[in-house]
RNA sequence: GGGCCGCUAGCUCAGUUGGCAGAGCACUGGACUUUUAAUCCAGGUGUGCCGGGUUCGAGCCCCGGGCGGCUCACCA
């Protein structure tokens, strides 16, 4: 923990001098009837249209427009009596001129001393510099609000991660990419809801906070809702509720929205995530797999400029179509040998023990057959795959495969060693759903802190009868991972989740 | 949770065998009216993550703790 880490940041005393010279300072401008902490401003341009509007201005020539910028002070050059400073807005950066002859002594000697950091709003006519650089001739300028912690240096910028991560403005700032990061996630998001809504889906909010937490193995975070005196969960995922969804007759919804899962954190995980979920009547997983196809293709596209991305090093073609496989093929590939269910279970537990799998005593041969995938074929899988026909033991909410009673009628995508996407052909049958809810919840007896819960009003919508669905579960931090050549999911979350800080 | 690594000035980082705690940027003072890592001159940076221990002497060695990174396990 760094020193100055460890001071109450709203504290007085103890501040370091930098912190000491910009109070002494904002004491001078009050002493002088100066405002540090401006009303408003009117701006009348952002940064990014002035460039675009004057970018053919010749070098030296002065244009008749005046304008009025604000934003942060980034960089300040004195020179005597005319200085140059640089402010940074949301759209971008552009340099001011500011001299004593176009502000007067008194109002230059002001600008000499305000402190990058601080927020300024200037007014003035737009040129270029014999250099060519865009800059504001000031006539006048405002403080619009002083900033009293100076910002790393310039060319190192912010570096250490945990500060980063813990003062994520102050990255904001000086980081560039991180915002360019931040509007890769922004469109990625944006892009596919209108992918969604022009296909006709529509998207709804269902609960957070649930009684049972569903449509995901994971464990859940509990709260107490005071007033109904109850536990509740926070969701793991919305699954059951977009499934009611679907028997109340909307036929095509999606929500994207936050999941929490009370497990590790990675440069993978985040406790919170954001996941994509859509349910889509009459359709089956082989549609869902080609729909998945085109609409990741197609936004990747629109937004990198080609289907073909690289990350971290190496290149990923998202170019359709993808590579499938099913899940028993390419274990016994990576095995060399045949393995199917008509295996006897100790043969399955002792081809697992001898890949290194820990087993667990309740597994059964879909669970040991699944983790040999994850083992064996998953870390090494790069390229865009899509893996078909997942064991029922681990997909309690998916439909039977229509050839083979061991299997469901369910993929997942796998790109760069990792889950993207997973989706199924609904299991609808009621019937079918208790039973396996129950083998669930003998699951939850033995010890599986992960085991679906029976949710009993789920079992009652389906048994009013929910057509042929197909769903998909997409991980949007994922996602946006691999657009942004993102090693950690904390690069592409805004606020990461860390161990509380110690001031 | 395990293993490995890191934590020194506001920021980025050096620091020899255990022997006066450093550099660049930032900051302060001075010069400078077209710079953009501005330049030139001068100057001060400090709870060495915290707490113990060894030692004449610890940023450095030992023990305990904190936070972070990577990695393994778990997971999406």
């Amino acid at each position: 923990m760094k020193g100055e880490e460890r001071l109450d940041p709203c504290g007085e005393e103890d501040l370091n001098e930098l912190m000491r010279q910009r109070r002494v300072k904002l004491e001078k401008l009050k002493e002088r009837n100066i405002q540090p902490y401006a009303l408003k401003f009117n701006r009348t341009d952002l940064i990014v249209n002035l460039r675009q509007r004057f970018q053919n201005l010749q070098q030296g020539e002065e244009s008749d427009y005046s304008t009025s910028v604000a934003g942060r002070l980034l960089a300040l050059r004195l020179h005597g009596k005319a200085s140059f400073a640089d402010i940074l807005d949301s759209s971008g950066k552009i340099q001011l001129f500011a001299s004593a002859d176009q502000l007067g002594l008194e109002d230059y000697e002001f600008f000499t001393t305000l402190d990058i950091g601080d927020w300024i709003g200037a007014s003035g006519k737009i040129f270029k510099t014999r250099r060519g650089e865009l800059t504001v001739k000031v006539e006048s300028f405002q403080l619009l609000s002083k900033a009293l912690r100076p910002l790393p240096e310039k060319w190192h910028g912010l570096r250490d991660v945990e500060t980063r991560y813990r003062q994520r403005y102050v990255d904001l700032i000086v980081n560039p990419e991180v915002r360019e990061k931040l509007m890769i996630r922004v469109d990625t998001i944006h892009a596919l809801r209108d992918y969604l809504d022009r296909q006709g889906f529509v998207e709804v909010e269902t609960p957070m906070l649930q009684l049972i937490p569903g449509g995901a193995t994971a464990r859940p975070f509990v709260t107490y809702h005071n007033a109904l005196d109850t536990n509740l969960y926070l969701r793991i995922a919305p699954e059951l509720f977009l499934k009611r969804c679907i028997i109340g007759g909307l036929e095509k919804v999606y929500e994207i929205n936050r999941n929490f899962r009370n497990e590790g954190v990675s440069y993978k995980h985040n406790p919170e995530f954001t996941m994509l979920e859509f349910y889509w009547a009459y359709v089956d997983y082989l549609d869902l797999m080609d729909f998945l196809e085109e609409m990741l293709s197609s936004i990747i596209a629109d937004l990198r400029g080609s289907t073909v991305i690289e990350y971290q090093g190496q290149k990923l073609d998202f170019t359709p179509p993808w590579k499938r496989i099913t899940l028993l093929n390419a274990v016994s590939q990576a095995l060399g040998r045949e393995i199917g269910f008509y295996m006897e279970l100790d043969e399955l537990r002792r081809i697992a023990e001898e890949n290194d799998i820990q087993l667990e005593k309740n597994w059964g041969k879909g669970k040991i057959i699944t983790e040999l995938f994850e083992r064996l074929v998953e870390m090494n899988l790069w390229q865009p795959t899509l893996v078909m026909d997942y064991p029922k033991e681990v997909s309690p909410l998916a439909r039977t495969h229509r050839n083979d009673p061991n299997l469901t009628e369910r993929f997942e995508l796998i790109v760069a060693n990792r889950e993207i996407a997973n989706a199924f052909s609904e299991l609808i049958d009621p019937l079918e759903q208790k039973s396996r809810f129950e083998q669930q919840a003998a699951q939850w007896e033995a010890g599986d802190e992960e085991a679906h819960r029976i949710d009993t009003d789920f079992l009652r919508a389906l048994e009013y009868g929910m057509p042929p669905t197909g769903g998909l579960g997409l991980g949007v931090d994922r996602l946006v991972m691999l657009l942004t050549d993102s090693h950690s999911i904390r690069e592409v979350i805004l606020f990461p989740h860390l161990r509380p800080e110690a001031f």
